[in-house]
DNA sequence: TAAATATATTATAATATATGAATATTTTAA
DNA sequence: TTAAAATATTCATATATTATAATATATTTA
């Protein structure tokens, strides 16, 4: 398979698991720290097992690592700069439009809750 | 709806449109000048109504503009840096694993094929 | 060892997306 | 005005994804 198409395949299918409301959530949440799958139900608002699967989702893709601590398990970000990289990409949302909703103060305010954590490397 | 969530709703949307590896190319693609329904269908080997449906997909999103000149309609990226902000992205294929397909050297000659054009903002 | 807590997996029904064929529309040129 | 070229849309079918419930596993503590 040519690089070009082989590349597309593989990017579409990372990109594909971070396409997922609740998956896009885990990752920004992530960004500012490792956090145990409990912390994750709790943040999110969804169930234990939704967050479980869509963590192993992410695993998947080599997206995230984690390690057991007693009875937690604590997830962490592979390539920690994804959170900032998703954040970049909230530009992408300018053209959206939507009468009722207030697209553009919400990134703002989206950009503001995720913004300054989002670690390097 | 909170922001995050909203936030999270709609990059999810915006992300599921490019996370399709024909959508992908036609992003890199794009991202080094507009080009013809025809050029695409050309440069990407499928169908036309393929072409034309994908295209459909970025549209719908914001994704791309275009115009008739004659009888060909010429699309363009609404947000050139895209193609590069995916480009950054091809780092998270660093983790993939393969056993049947050398995955960091499809993604160099991925990146030296893309990378010389992508334009700014 | 039994109970409790945290996490993961499986099954399945509902829903969404992709594919490909057929066809429609728009524009130019004969 | 007809034919041809370029592009877009529609529709049926196949496939993939999601949500939810039920259940399993692992670890700690009583």
């Amino acid at each position: 398979m040519p690089a070009r198409k082989l590349v597309a395949q593989l990017m579409a299918e990372v990109l594909s698991v971070i396409a997922h409301p609740e998956r896009y959530r885990l990752i920004e949440e992530l960004s500012s720290g490792e956090k145990s799958v409990d912390d994750l139900v709790q943040i999110l608002m969804v169930s234990q097992p939704a967050v479980s699967q869509h963590l192993s989702a992410l695993r998947s893709k080599g997206l995230v690592s984690y390690h057991r601590k007693g009875r937690y398990v604590f997830y962490s970000l592979r390539h920690p700069w994804i959170g900032a990289w998703l954040l970049d990409g909230l530009k992408l949302l300018e053209n959206s439009n939507s009468d009722s909703v207030d697209i553009p103060n919400a990134v703002k305010s989206a950009r503001k809750l995720w913004k300054r954590r989002s670690a390097k490397s």
